[in-house]
DNA sequence: ATGTCTCCTAAGAGGAGA
């Protein structure tokens, strides 16, 4: 079962990129991010005929998240429990026995702006939302853009981003803190090359000169860590015309997607 | 290096967000 994730910066532009991704790589789940499209908006029909069915939580402009997946996902639910927020971020649905959420974490834009304080809030109401879902389930993945690069290691230039939004010690916590539920970054347990990123800014050629981080992350609980085969980072897609800024992170797990 | 990309409003560019 293979599962992947993708900030896409708009789906409506980046629709062909998504299409060929899927085609080349037959994910059974494909987590999207950053739809910047009401749902009524999304490209139901092109998804359709590459053969995936699809949860969608959209809106106007910003955010928006989804579920591509071979299989119809069973209990879809929209954002976190109980915790109002008209940010799409949030969507969840369960594939076989595997439960998987769809995140767009906030981005936070600097130490000081208030957005910083919304991010730090939402990781919280994030991490009780896991030990929520913990209860119901064992065997979970998160997969998303956290806005968070975990480590100096995810980081091209440690000392340049030391303390900056995305690299800050009060985010790299949140983050601990939700591994400290349960689950394991998927990326770290394999072997992986030096220099790994998921994201390169668009400016100054970024991407070229590998001027990137790693803040797009497969989280699997502890139960599912066993049947955990791969994982990786799929940089081919950032090398296209008119790229996402972020680059698709995936997850191969021992487990048949028909598997109940 | 206030650089790049995508969205919005609103009828032009400029602001928001990343």
């Amino acid at each position: 079962m293979k599962i992947a994730s993708w900030n896409v910066n708009s789906i409506k532009v980046r629709l062909p990129h998504v299409l060929e991704w899927l085609r080349l790589h037959q994910p059974d789940v494909l987590c999207l991010q950053e739809l910047k499209c009401e749902t009524s908006a999304f490209p139901w029909d092109a998804v359709e005929a590459a053969g995936y069915h699809a949860c969608v939580a959209g809106q106007k402009a910003y955010n928006g998240v989804a579920l591509l997946s071979k299989t119809q996902g069973l209990d879809p639910v929209t954002g976190m429990g109980g915790v109002a927020d008209i940010q799409q971020r949030v969507i969840a649905a369960t594939y076989g026995t595997v439960r998987v959420l769809s995140v767009y974490c906030p981005n936070g834009e600097s130490l000081t702006s208030e957005k910083y304080a919304y991010k730090l809030r939402w990781f919280d109401a994030l991490q009780q939302e896991l030990r929520r879902i913990g209860q119901e389930s064992s065997r979970i993945v998160v997969a998303g853009d956290f806005n968070i690069a975990p480590e100096d290691r995810d980081v091209h230039d440690p000392q340049a981003w030391g303390g900056e939004v995305l690299c800050s010690e009060p985010e790299r916590a949140a983050f601990r803190q939700l591994i400290d539920v349960g689950f394991r970054d998927s990326f770290r347990l394999f072997e992986q090359a030096p220099q790994c990123y998921s994201w390169w800014h668009y400016r100054v050629n970024a991407f070229k000169r590998n001027m990137g981080l790693r803040i797009d992350h497969l989280l699997v609980s502890t139960a599912l860590v066993p049947a955990c085969r791969a994982s990786g980072i799929d940089a081919q897609p950032r090398a296209l015309e008119r790229p996402s800024d972020h680059a698709p992170v995936w997850l191969d797990l021992a487990l048949p997607n028909s598997e109940a």
